[in-house]
DNA sequence: TCGGAGTGATAAGTTTTGCTTATAGCAAGG
DNA sequence: CCTTGCTATAAGCAAAACTTATCACTCCGA
C-alpha cells in the first residue's frame, strides 16, 4: 500500500471514473489502472466494480474508503506542522542567560520578539556562565548568552555586548561622590563577594590582586539581589557588571580608572547541532536588536 | 512523503542508529541515508543531526515522529479492516426472498449460517420476485431467492428448490378427505387470491384457465398469512406453494392430479458485480445446505 | 441495428526511483 | 595515533511507475 495509490483510489471514488481521475491527477488513465490494480492485488480484494463503463466500489472499497482519506488527511497535517516549526509559526527555543542579563537585559527584548513571532515561545533559564556552556553542549539549550571570553570550540558564539564593571557604592558611601575610582585606592575597603562558580568573583579577585591587595570581605556567597542590597545599606562595595545596577535605587556605579575592567557577553550556540528555524530566529534577534 | 520514508524514519529515531535500523529494515544503510534525505529535502527540514558518530532528531524530527507513528498505524488498520471483509471475520450481506420463502426455509438456514459464521450479518428483505429482480439489478441486493423461471440476463442464478403448488383446504372441507385432487374439479370452489404482483395470482389464473373455468373468487388481494386463515376458516380454496403450508394447522395440501404446478426457486445475484467474501459466503452456505 | 463516442485493460517501451556495492570522510575511544 | 563505528556519496543495476498505442466492450443515438 502506497500513498499513491492511496491517492489515486481516492481520486476514482469520487469520480467513478478512471479517465477522469487520470486527469485531475494530471496522469494517464493506464497509470491509474495499473495502480488501483496493483493495490487490489496486493490486499487481495477487489475495490472497484467495472461494469463496462460504469464504475462503482465494492463492499470492500467502501471499507478503505475512509481509511484512505484519514491517511492522506494525517500526511498533510504532518506536512503542514513540519512546515510550521520551519516557518517561524510555531515553535519553542530554550534560552539560557545569567541572572544579570536574565533580569535586565532580556526582558524588554523577548517582548518585543514575541510581539514580532506570535508563534514562538522562548523558555528562558537562568545559570552562571559554566553551567550554561554545559547545558548548551548537552543539548539541553538551544541558545545562551554567556561571558564569551575563552568558549569551548563545540561552540559558536557571536558578540552580544561589551559591558564595563562599576564599583557599586551605597548613596551614604562616602565614594559615592565620585565618578569614578582607582582601584588601588581600595584596599581598606569592605567587600561583597559572589559565590564560587560566578566569573565575577573570579574576577574581583584577580582585580584586587593587581591592585596589590586582598579584598576584606563583607559578605561571602549571596546573589546578585542581595548583595546589591548589602552595598546600598553600606555594608561594603562590589565589582559589578553595568547592567546590574540598571534600575537599583540607593546605588552608585563607579567606574574603576586605573584598570580596564570589562566582560564580552556572546551569544552562543552548539557548532554541530542543527538549530530550529524558531531558535535562528530568535539568534538572529537578538544580535540585530542588542546591537543595533 | 512515502510511507516507505516514514517507515524509515521512524526505525532511524528509534535506534538513533542509520545502520541499525538498516538492518532492522533489511536494507542497506545507504538505502537509508538516501531515503531520509529525500524526505528531508522535500519537507525542507533537517529530521536528524547527525553529530559524528551520533544521530539525534531535530525539533522537526520531534514534531513528525508521532504523525509518523499515526500514518503507520492507520494504514495497518486500513489493511487489517479490508482484509477481515475479505476473510470473512466481519460483513453484511443483503439478502431479499419472497414471504413464503423468507418465513418458511431462511429462518433455520440463517441460524446455522450465523453460528458457522459469527461475524457476518445478514439483512432479510421481503419481496415479491419481481421486485427483488430490480432490486438486485439496482446493486439493493446482494443475492436473492426468486422464483427463477424467465431471469434477465444481468443476473446469473443457482437452482434451489423445485416445488409443487398444492391446493390448501381446510380441514373442515369436504375435499380434506382426499390426498390429491384434479383442477378441473374445482370450476365451482371459492378461491383466494393473492395481490398483484406476485406470481401466485399469475399461476392461480391461468391453472385455473386451463382447467377450463374462471375461479370463483371468495377473497382478492390479501396476504398469504391472512389468505391462510380464510383458508383454514372454510371461506375458500387457494393454491399455494407447498411450503406455505408448512407448520400450519387446520389445512391440508391437496397434490394437483391433472396439471403439473410448480415453481423453480433460485438464487440469484447480479452477475457483472463483485459479490463480497461475506456474500459468496451465503451463497455458498445456502446451496450447500438447500440441497444437500 | 449499426456506428461512433466513451471508457477501462493490456502491451511495450521509456523514464524515474530505489537499492546495492564500494569507498570516502569523520568522530570517538582505546 | 590508530582503529572502529558510523554516515555520506558515487556509480551501476534492478524495479517501479509512467507513457504511448491499441484493443475490447458498452452505451447511445441516427
Amino acid at each position: 500500500m502506497e500513498l499513491r495509490q492511496l491517492t489515486y483510489f481516492v481520486a476514482v471514488a469520487q469520480k467513478l471514473n478512471f479517465s477522469r481521475a487520470a486527469d485531475e491527477l494530471h496522469v494517464t488513465q493506464p497509470g491509474i489502472s495499473q495502480q488501483i490494480r496493483a493495490l487490489e492485488t496486493e490486499l487481495g480484494v477487489q475495490l472497484f466494480d467495472r461494469l463496462g463503463r460504469r464504475v462503482n466500489l465494492t463492499r470492500a472499497g467502501e471499507a478503505l474508503l475512509p481509511h484512505a482519506y484519514q491517511i492522506l488527511a494525517q500526511v498533510e497535517t504532518a506536512r503542514s506542522d513540519v512546515r510550521d516549526l520551519s516557518q517561524l509559526t510555531r515553535g519553542n527555543t530554550i534560552l539560557g542567560a545569567p541572572p544579570t542579563v536574565s533580569s535586565h537585559l532580556l526582558p524588554s527584548r523577548l517582548t518585543r520578539f514575541r510581539r514580532r513571532y506570535p508563534g514562538l515561545d522562548v523558555t528562558l533559564r537562568e545559570a552562571g556562565t559554566e553551567n550554561l556552556l554545559r547545558q548548551i553542549e548537552d543539548s539541553q539549550l538551544d541558545l545562551a548568552i554567556v561571558v564569551s571570553d575563552n568558549l569551548p570550540s563545540a561552540v559558536e558564539s557571536a558578540p552580544v555586548l561589551k559591558e564595563n564593571y562599576v564599583l557599586a557604592v551605597g548613596l551614604l558611601h562616602p565614594l559615592s561622590q565620585q565618578n569614578s575610582v582607582a582601584l588601588a585606592d581600595l584596599a581598606g575597603e569592605a567587600f561583597i563577594l559572589f559565590p564560587e562558580g560566578y566569573k565575577l568573583r573570579e574576577v574581583t579577585l584577580l582585580a584586587c590582586k593587581r591592585a596589590g591587595f586582598e579584598p576584606k570581605v563583607a559578605l561571602d556567597g549571596g546573589a546578585m539581589q542581595s548583595a546589591l542590597e548589602f552595598v546600598a545599606a553600606g555594608l561594603g562595595v562590589a565589582l559589578v557588571p553595568q547592567l546590574a545596577l540598571e534600575g537599583v535605587k540607593n546605588i552608585r556605579g563607579l567606574a574603576i580608572s586605573d584598570q580596564d575592567l570589562h566582560r564580552q557577553l556572546g551569544l552562543v550556540w552548539r557548532r554541530d547541532r542543527h538549530l530550529s528555524a524558531a531558535a535562528r530566529a530568535l539568534r538572529d534577534f537578538l544580535l540585530k536588536t542588542e546591537n543595533g
